[in-house]
DNA sequence: GTCCGCATGTAACTTGTTACATGATTTA
DNA sequence: TAAATCATGTAACAAGTTACATGCGGAC
């Protein structure tokens, strides 16, 4: 249950009410946490009545109403003793990797094709995260606290993306004899 | 829902009971896929009823009988059906990632701590696949289709500890950084 | 006049986790 | 005598997904 200290960072980065979080999480933050709306709504309702967070009902005109939420000094506290926690080993899923051991059963040549899509999309996906990195960080030695953070998980999602376009370079190529056997 | 898929494969790879499955999910298959015994006694049961696979009881003296499964044609199809469907982008969570931006609120000192940790137990991860890699694929060119499968598999695994432990370094540097001025 | 963006939600479902239960045999 | 291994399972819960609902205003 994290989807919380996740939403807790969002809003001591910036306030917002549900809807904007749920654009946040399809763009920034959701680069390495992904949540959908409905999930969104129910978590801010329950760090609410747990007191981590606060709603303010901005009235608006020509736009429904919404809610702005902040995070309490409650919140901030939870997010200190979160942090010096232990990380869990993340359960791994890579849907990929079960592919291609399937494909050494035949239908190899369709892996290859879909290996070649997933190549593409972590290359575009790199690609992003450059301009974002030549963008936003050009001199990554004088930052302040919050954007080296920032700045330092873009770099792993460099390192993942990178390590995707070279790892299906190399599947593509396996599979490719593989599919000359079968 | 692709622990079935997950499972097809291993039992293609080598019939086998419940239990064991789920200490082959311990060991290699675990590495790319996690499954807990109580999630795959389900979805065999489930498989079973959809004639995917077939169970054999097999009665041991000095033990409880085990039923060991095996993928039957139809289970089989699916398999072939499945590896050319397309691989949706599997969801993104890195605790760490959402740490690592929570720490610039602070408590960097003991993130730091952690990640050391982490980078730790990512290393040792990493030595262990490429003890693997040396003992069981010497010359990697010679390999028959399931070998290569396995092979590809473990390099890819390979690729991403390695990035973690240059993530980790790169991160200790920066919440040391980060600590000072807290 | 239809679709998109803003804004919040409910309901039903699937998937995954944790705790517990049983019972025999081998190992320390 | 306590523990670990083999072997299968139930029950309750937590987390995440999908589908649906509402309603206004602006753009095309």
């Amino acid at each position: 249950m994290a989807l919380d200290h996740a939403l807790l960072v969002a809003l001591r980065e910036r306030p917002g009410s549900g809807y904007e979080l749920a654009r946040r999480f399809d763009r920034s933050i959701g680069f390495f946490w992904t949540a959908t709306h409905q999930q969104i709504y129910r978590v801010l309702r329950r760090m609410q009545e747990l007191g981590w967070v606060r709603a303010e009902v901005v009235p608006q005109d020509a736009r429904p109403d919404k809610k702005v939420y902040e995070v309490t000094p409650a919140g901030a506290a939870e997010l200190q003793r979160w942090i010096a926690e232990p990380v869990e080993p993340e359960p791994v899923r890579l849907a990929l990797g079960v592919k291609v051991r399937a494909a050494a059963f035949g239908n190899a040549k369709a892996l290859r094709e879909e290996v070649a899509r997933q190549r593409d999309r972590h290359a575009q996906r790199l690609d992003l995260f450059q301009q974002i990195e030549k963008r936003d960080f050009p001199d990554p030695r004088r930052l302040g606290p919050q954007a080296s953070a920032q700045y330092l998980v873009l770099r792993g999602g460099i390192m993942v993306e990178k390590g995707w376009v070279d790892w299906c370079e190399e599947a593509i190529g396996v599979l490719r004899e593989m599919e000359a056997g079968q």
